[in-house]
This record gives C-alpha cells, sequence and structure tokens, in this order.
DNA sequence: TGACACTGAGTGTTACAACACCTATCATTA
DNA sequence: TAATGATAGGTGTTGTAACACTCAGTGTCA
C-alpha cells in the first residue's frame, strides 16, 4: 500500500479539510515528480522548462513562434521567457529571427541541436513515465486526469 | 464543463501517453494552484514554503525542531534550509537555540509573531481552498487524494 | 589517545525567477 | 500628420534556489 501524505512529511494533526488534504497531495506530487524530471534533464543540460520549451517549438516547427505565443503555451508560469530564450540560443538549441514585415515581432525556431536532445531524450522520458507510473491502470490514470483538470477548474 | 489541457496549452498534437497526460496534468495543476497560494501569502510578507515552515514549527511548538528535522517534513524539498532560517530569523518568524548538550545541534522555535502570521492566515487559506475547490464533492477530492498517493508511489 | 568517520550546521558561488520598468515598432484617429 | 495607445520585446535589480564544499562537535575503536 502507497504511504500517506501525513506519514511522509511526519505530520501528527490530521488535515484540517479534505480540501487542503487534496490541496497538498497536488503540490506534493507535482514536487516529487518534477524534481525526478529535473534529474532526468540535468546530464542533457537543459532545465524541465526548457524540455517543455523545445517541445513547444518542436511543435510549430516550420513556423516557429513570438515569444508570447511560447509563454502562453508553457506549463507552469514563466514571466522572464526572454532571458530563458537567451540561454537556449547561447546554447545552440534555439535561434531567433526579427521579422521583415513587423519589427516588433521576433520569431523563434527549434535548431537542428535542439531537435537533437529532444530526439535523445524521447525514449529516456516514456520509459521514465512508464517507471513512475507503470503500476496505475489506465482507468486510473485517466481518472486522475480529469479530477485534476477539474481541480484546476476555479483556478485562474 | 472544466478545460483540457491541450487546450489550456494549445497543443495541436495527443499526448503519447496516459502517462504523460496525468504527469503533465499534475505539474501544470500545482503550478497553477501553487501560484495562487504565492500571490495569497505575499501581503503577509512569506512565501509558500515560509508558510510550510511556521506549520510544521506550530506542530512541535513545545520541542522546537532542528534544521534537518524541519527540511525532512517539507513538502517540497528544500536544499538550503540554512538561509532560509536565517531570512524567517531576521523577519523575526522564528527563533534558534544551540543545545548546550550536543553543540551540533541548533533548535528552531517559532516565535509569537510566528504564530500570529499563521492565525492571521487561517482563515483566509481555508477560505481560498474552499474556493478553489469547493466545486469538487467530498468523494472527489478523496478520490484525488488516493490517486496521487499512488502515483507518488513510485519515486523516490 | 589519536585517527577516523559521522552528524549537524553553515558558507561560497552561480545561475535563475520574479517584478517592475523601459524601448521600439506599429495602428488609430483627432 | 502628430499625438495617443497598443503591442512585442528587452533590461535592471533583487532575492533566492541549487550545488558543492567547509567547519565544528561527537562517537568509536585500533
Amino acid at each position: 500500500m502507497a504511504k500517506e501524505l501525513r506519514d511522509e512529511i511526519q505530520q501528527p494533526k490530521p488535515f484540517r479539510s479534505t480540501y487542503e488534504e487534496a490541496m497538498l497531495n497536488i503540490v506534493r506530487t507535482a514536487s516529487i515528480l518534477g524534481d525526478d524530471g529535473s534529474q532526468l534533464f540535468k546530464p542533457f543540460g537543459i532545465t524541465a522548462a526548457q524540455y517543455n520549451v523545445l517541445r513547444i517549438l518542436k511543435g510549430s516547427e516550420a513556423e516557429g513562434l513570438c515569444r508570447n505565443a511560447v509563454r502562453d503555451r508553457m506549463l507552469t508560469r514563466m514571466p522572464d521567457m526572454t532571458r530563458m530564450l537567451d540561454r537556449m540560443e547561447d546554447a545552440g538549441l534555439v535561434e531567433r529571427v526579427r521579422d521583415s514585415e513587423d519589427r516588433r515581432h521576433v520569431t523563434t525556431h527549434i535548431t537542428a541541436a535542439g531537435k537533437k536532445v529532444l530526439k535523445d531524450l524521447e525514449g529516456v522520458v516514456a520509459e521514465r513515465q512508464k517507471k513512475l507510473l507503470g503500476h496505475m491502470t489506465e482507468k486510473e490514470l485517466k481518472a486522475l486526469t480529469e479530477l485534476l483538470t477539474k481541480a484546476r477548474d476555479r483556478a485562474r
């Protein structure tokens, strides 16, 4: 049987409400899985957020995307997209081109090096996901996704 | 009906697996709810992690806890506990006493000011949790907690 | 009793997140 | 067509997360 959160964090008192219990379980689980992901990406020289950016740009490989479009598609909030793209450009993972029509626009593209990182990670990531969640049934995973979708509904 | 993740992040392609879908939903939901929490705590001059520390110390008010004990009870990983407690000590929220028996130990206690912050936040937090998750039934919240507990089981 | 390992706390350094602010370019309209 | 506002991108600054490392005090055992 899986260990309950109260045991994990050695909390003596019960949670104040099922709201609180669910909330803390969400945060805790994301933290654990996110840390795991960070370790996974580290040998490849990127962060989880950068992996996210690469996947977004891969999805719009032909056209490229402007800074704000990338930011709006991010899984987690990222207020300083400019400097994150700076770093990725320095690392050769993306490249930016200023639009000649509307000179305010700068379009960002994934580079061949960026695509290589994604390709190298593809199997590793899938394998890790299966290792972490492989003990859950399809039905459970679907139910979890639905409940989380509902949990987000009132926020924002 | 709640908006699905793929719409939120404007992802054209379907997820590669239910593992991936669940994983990204966990991270996304924690990010959204976590950001909300940060905004809630900000007017009180503390971060979500500091709120977590205060609650942990409140739970061991009489004895106090050493740095590592606090760290091990944290909801999210916190490698630099020392300087976080430094900041909280500077803010008057906690105080530290070096043990005279074993002079390696430093015991941290919550102060009256720290307890006041917790007390002021108590209602605000509960209200916010209800606002965010109040549309979910007890049964759903319990199911969500159980599924998340299972999802964490293979990590660490 | 001196060397060694262990445990707990703290420090140095780097890179990054967060926030507010600024600049350039374009669209609109009085 | 000059002023105004909107939009896209970038910059300055501060605090802090992350990582590796050091230091101090204690136990232990050859």
